[in-house]
DNA sequence: AATATTGTAGGAATTCTTCCTACAATATAA
DNA sequence: TTATATTGTAGGAAGAATTCCTACAATATT
């Protein structure tokens, strides 16, 4: 004897982590009418699901292997415009919620969040609505209020590819490897380099790479 | 009708993302002769219950809220040495693994590892073994045959000036900057970044930078 | 509509890095 | 107390990286 069912909302996750892929997709799936259609680790393949299984909305971690998530973003944005996309980052969300909103994101859940954060923000999109932290959204209005031009840091000043230059020099790449990981020409990272030296007044490599070293120091490990 | 049971093994969690706590507590608790005992958010926690709790294995994230996962594992290791330490990170092994051994601890698993290493490492742990990746073993062992005293730290190998230019790259010289600050040729700075490169096994004077830097950052008094 | 920024890259000149080799002065081990 | 290894000091040459220009389409911003 058959029920009828009303169809499950699919699910897609893309992170680098087995684990939290794992956890997500039990969790997910303990609704009953969410489903997690299928996971990702990297960029390529999540392009690829997308396109195959058609999800609702995907559920997409800042930092992957293949290329940053917000990369991913603008990517499946172009391509597939209806699906959302829900951020899901171990950073800290000052940083990325800005950028992932401006890549099409329409939430931003951190993990250090509790649990179930994740599942509202999936329903609160389902409704049509985004999910963003009330720190984010006081910080928004904040910037809506005092207008642009005053920025904390001079690192919120670069640009999305910039930052993701200047994070993968913190974390000891070479410009050859973050061409490679960045999948674009090695003179390309160059002009990057050298926008970041200008914006942050920097001589050459090195300090750019010192500073970089420093900046990450001071994000990560607490 | 009561059944014999074997008594299980208890664990404790220590990891400040409730999500991660959630997921394994849900996967250890499946095991029939394991048993989540409790878990903590910070160290604070974590210490009243393992003093509350005793139980038999720790697994403890390294970037916790109230302090570094290693200081813990120092802690405990001083109060309960039976405790066995398993640390479970998001950070590269390779940059953190030998510290968690020094510290005390057993086992390092990465998140982005499969799932089930988590319960192979324990298991390992409870048989007495110890639990780190190849890559680890690897990088340990090659240090062990190449460094034959096997100091704290492989700096301590280093010849006076090649410690001289060790820490001037941590201080983000260049190797220019260098050889004017000790006068000397820049050549022979090379050689001595070629020795150091040697002695610390780094690939190039981009790594070496890197570590530099790093090593320098973690001497300053914070 | 005009101007600025961003993502992407090629050419050429300049610098740096790396790998060799070398050699005297110590230090260390057999 | 001799061999042997390490340390301080460099030069040459080949190869790799950096920097400075220029360029151009796609967005963003004014």
């Amino acid at each position: 004897m058959l029920k009828i069912m009303p169809p499950k909302t699919k699910i897609l996750l893309v992170d680098d982590h087995p684990l939290v892929r794992e956890w997500l997709t039990n969790l997910i799936n303990e609704e009953p009418d969410f489903e997690v259609c299928g996971s990702a680790g990297n960029t390529r393949e999540a392009l690829g699901l997308i396109g195959t299984l058609l999800p609702r909305i995907v559920i997409v971690d800042i930092s992957l292997d293949g290329g940053s998530g917000l990369e991913l973003i603008k990517n499946v944005k172009v391509v597939h415009p209806k699906v959302d996309l829900i951020v899901l980052s171990m950073h800290d969300e000052m940083l990325y919620a800005e950028r992932a909103m401006r890549a099409g994101a329409v939430g931003y859940v951190m993990k250090r969040d509790a649990t179930d954060k994740v599942l509202a923000a999936i329903r609160a999109v389902l409704q049509g609505a985004t999910c963003f932290s009330n720190a984010v959204n006081a910080m928004l209005a904040q910037k809506l209020v005092q207008g642009p031009g005053d920025q904390p840091t001079a690192i919120a000043a670069l640009s999305d590819r910039e930052l993701e230059v200047f994070q993968l020099l913190g974390r000891g790449y070479s410009t050859r490897q973050i061409s490679e990981q960045m999948n674009v020409g090695f003179k390309t990272v160059h002009v990057y380099c050298a926008r970041i030296r200008e914006k942050l007044n920097l001589a050459n490599i090195n300090e750019l790479a010192f500073r970089a070293i420093r900046w990450h120091e001071s994000q990560q490990p607490r």
